[in-house]
DNA sequence: GCGACAG
DNA sequence: ATCTTGTCGC
């Protein structure tokens, strides 16, 4: 697909929350996308050398059957160190070669990591969402910020996070007895919307069939 | 100032 | 994220 060119990459943290700020107001929460979904994308990362080299994959599956239709795969230099609340500066490069050489436009993108659940409210899948204009949704395997109850071991049980007062993802338990995933509007998604995707895309694992296809993808050697 | 802290 | 074998439990 085609990408149009993102806004400079910052160099230093400060850079970096200045265009989070920035971006943040360009969030759309509510649904806006076409339905009925064709297909579904997961994105997820892997390293090389120490880190120095990342590697981003993409799987494309067809919904809601969850057959893989295709993948890519992209490898460039790091250039931003992890820092929490700043995961996207590091990852969304790679990520951004990664979909340029896919050919099935997907209509929604499962991120590996928060949506809005994040100190200001662009976690990776809304800013890559933001970036692209594409519908995203953060699927995180833990917790950045937000705080919510105890929610029952049973699959399907979900519990709203919740950041100064604000509703900002669930707590979702995709499969009984294991550790929940953390949801979240990516962009053009609401949150439940999201959910239901995910459960949608989650039949057998804790991880949706998206995410697992990307990672075996992305850390294949 | 003291912890917490996506991948 | 990554380094790594066996092992516990459904």
């Amino acid at each position: 697909m085609k990408i149009d060119q993102p806004h400079a990459w910052p160099l230093t943290v400060e850079e970096a929350i200045a265009i989070q700020e920035q971006l943040r107001s360009q969030v759309i929460t509510e649904d806006k996308f076409k339905e009925p979904i064709q297909y579904v994308a997961g994105v997820d990362m892997g390293f090389e050398a120490d880190g120095t080299i990342s590697r981003a994959a993409v799987a494309v599956l067809s919904f809601p059957d969850l057959q893989v239709v295709e993948t890519s795969l992209a490898r460039r230099p790091t250039t931003f160190p992890y820092i929490p609340g700043f995961l996207s500066f590091r990852e969304i490069p790679a990520v951004l070669d990664a979909l340029e050489k896919i050919q099935i436009i997907p209509d929604i993108i499962l991120c590996d990591g928060q949506g809005i659940a994040h100190p200001r409210r662009l976690g990776i899948a809304s800013h890559l969402g933001v970036i692209i204009d594409m519908p995203t949704i953060g699927v995180a395997k833990s917790l950045l910020i937000g705080k919510h109850e105890d929610l029952p071991e049973t699959k399907g049980s979900l519990q709203p996070l919740i950041h100064r007062g604000e509703t900002i993802g669930a707590v979702l338990r995709t499969r009984t007895g294991v550790k929940p995933l953390y949801i979240s509007s990516g962009h053009r998604v609401s949150l439940s919307t999201a959910i239901d995707y995910v459960l949608r895309c989650t039949p057998k694992y804790r991880l949706p069939e998206t995410t697992r296809v990307a990672d075996k993808l992305a850390s294949a050697r």
